[in-house]
DNA sequence: CAGGGGTGCTAGCTCTTGCAAGCGCAGCAG
DNA sequence: CTGCTGCGCTTGCAAGAGCTAGCACCCCTG
């Protein structure tokens, strides 16, 4: 039979016990909170250097302020849904790209194979998908003759379409 | 020849016009702004209603509190990815498509595998994924347009413009 | 040397998001 | 009738997003 202390400490150390889980909860989430924001900073920074670009240049094109840039790419603060979205525009890439690397968007599981699901592509043309591949080898043998290094990203590489690649007109969307 | 009075008075009219066009501009903006928060918010209550599910239920499943969650279905506030992640899993539904339904992520035409595959392809740096993602996204486009035909192959033109990219923000004024 | 241009960052501020506390209404049971 | 539970909504607030103004540093030119 416990006595009335015995009860009560047991009492403190289960409820301390509790706490200090909870603590390590909260304490590894925050960490996962701030890897995340780190996370899409980084990948931010490199697009950036990769393209060659000053933190003010990208920040004038992407429409947001430098300052905030800085703070981002240096994982201090965590940036909307629509900032990113101005970051991606800014470089150049996708979206969603940014969206995988803050958390936001699980990347999808796809065809490792980039070639054959071009080449089984019901939606296309058969000479789209000439083109596309051709233009894909091309982005390929771009990047392995650069070591896989993101210097391929430079904008002086990016801008041209080989030779015989119909340009398409834009697709008209956008409603904010 | 013009009186002072005169000039002066065109001016003030000149002056006006383009008040009145800015304004314009700036009300538009906020109605589409505006739509798209009404957009989601009436999404996620169509989805909420459809599962027989309450306010408060739909709340407390997905971890936010309810009276955010009403303010948000009316349009009143508009939620960041991670509000729409836990009401996407409260509703049982993708964060995918509550996304989209808020502007921040554009449905992507064409086979979801090729899309998937160039995403994923480690092959290429993050611009070529996008330009190429673009490409395949308007060939798509023009296929479909054209009934599949391969006549469709007419000149056009990409933009350096991703299609998971939406609008910027409002530009900010360089702090330099 | 001073001045100009570039770079990225600090600090203070405003506005928006998401919350807690609580409201008003309806329906039901005792 | 009262008290309880459910419903969705109002209000005020704290924290954080994103901005502006400006700083410190570097390099170059006259």
């Amino acid at each position: 039979m416990q006595g009335p202390g015995e009860f009560v400490s047991g009492q403190v150390r289960s409820v301390r016990e509790k706490v200090d889980q909870l603590a390590g909860t909260v304490a590894a989430e925050a960490q996962q909170v701030s890897a995340v924001r780190s996370q899409v900073g980084e990948y931010i920074r490199e697009q950036r250097n990769a393209a060659r670009v000053s933190l003010r240049e990208l920040a004038r094109t992407a429409g947001v302020s430098n300052p905030y840039l800085s703070q981002v790419e240096r994982g201090l603060r965590k940036p909307s849904a629509e900032i990113l979205a101005a970051i991606a525009r800014g470089l150049k890439i996708s979206a969603e790209s940014l969206y995988e690397q803050a958390g936001m968007l699980d990347r999808r599981a796809g065809n490792p194979d980039t070639v054959a699901a071009i080449r089984s592509d019901e939606h296309l043309s058969e000479r789209h998908r000439a083109v596309l591949l051709e233009l894909y080898e091309t982005y390929v043998r771009e990047h392995a003759a650069t070591g896989g290094t993101a210097a391929a990203d430079a904008p002086s590489t990016t801008q041209d379409h080989p030779a015989g690649a119909p340009p398409a007109p834009h697709p008209s969307k956008e409603s904010a």
